[in-house]
DNA sequence: CGCAGGATGACAAGAGCCTTGTCAATATGG
DNA sequence: CCATATTGACAAGGCTCTTGTCATCCTGCG
């Protein structure tokens, strides 16, 4: 039984393919702990995210960035509503098709996630050098891009059936 | 709204994990695509990669390895051997928990995997050294560590109820 | 302007992943 | 030998996400 990439090349990109879905895996459980079950659930999380980067915007607006369907994002969205993180206002753009943007509440809220991020973040007592983990991130987007490689996007009329 | 870790080497360790996910979550697309949706599912290829790295296991060792409940895995397993991908056979030093084996079948779908993984990984048109690649691996490895920090591990008793 | 076709929100069914709880049967260790 | 723990099986339920369907709205084209 043989792990396969056959140059040694190929096995060095798989070797961080690995580690990097291990080191994603270790940090999604970190952060999970640390804003407790109570709080927002992951998707949520990821779309009060990307309001924040992004600022209002609509729900279809909202998937395309996401690269998943419209339908479920509506459904974290109304919850995120729901909960008094997000809310809807008028698009003068698009009469039927609000604007979804964060609440104060849902700003603190992130604030607060951040903060306890950042703060679990600078606390680690690590050597590793600045320089040495911009190179990483740099092989790390540079691979992510080949992965991506002809990508196909931006189609919709419901997603070509 | 600012983006919170505070130092500089938080900022870049932050880049990392962000990289790390972005990467992950491209490679498992292109997983998901080049496997089909016929074969396998994802937590079923999981249990699989297992036994052929680890060897024959009783359900609760798999489980324990994977940090994920046993029932679960359980459940993965009854799956597996349905369709003829492991098989479970006596386990001398437990009468109730047999050991779950690979099948031949087993075998050649993981191998077929492998293989479309590696022709693709091998394919990749890049100028990355395998150096750098190496340097990335050790980065992303030496950060794992640090988040695992002190973990727990290994309680049971039915996970302390 | 009028209208066809696309976009949008809402709802539903369903798949996959995973959890916790429970139960009966079996192991294990003192 | 017996209390305690483990194991397999089943159930209920939550989260993430998909596809399909509808009625409604919007937009662009003629």
């Amino acid at each position: 039984m043989q792990r396969l990439p056959r140059t040694p090349r190929g096995a060095a990109l798989m070797a961080v393919i690995e580690e990097a879905a291990a080191l994603h895996l270790r940090a999604q459980a970190v952060v999970e702990q640390l804003h407790g079950r109570p709080e927002l659930t992951n998707a949520c999380r990821g779309v009060l995210r990307d309001l924040a980067r992004l600022g209002p915007r609509t729900v279809p607006q909202l998937a395309r960035g996401r690269e998943c369907s419209r339908q479920h994002v509506q459904v974290l969205v109304n919850r995120l509503a729901a909960d008094g993180m997000a809310e809807l206002i008028p698009n003068p753009d698009h009469r039927r098709s609000p604007l979804v943007r964060l609440t104060p509440a849902g700003r603190d809220t992130l604030e607060a996630m951040w903060r306890r991020e950042g703060d679990v973040i600078d606390e680690l007592p690590t050597a590793l050098q600045v320089g040495e983990l911009e190179g990483a991130t740099r092989v790390l987007r540079e691979m992510r891009l080949l992965l991506e490689g002809a990508r196909p996007l931006q189609v919709t009329k419901e997603e070509q059936r």
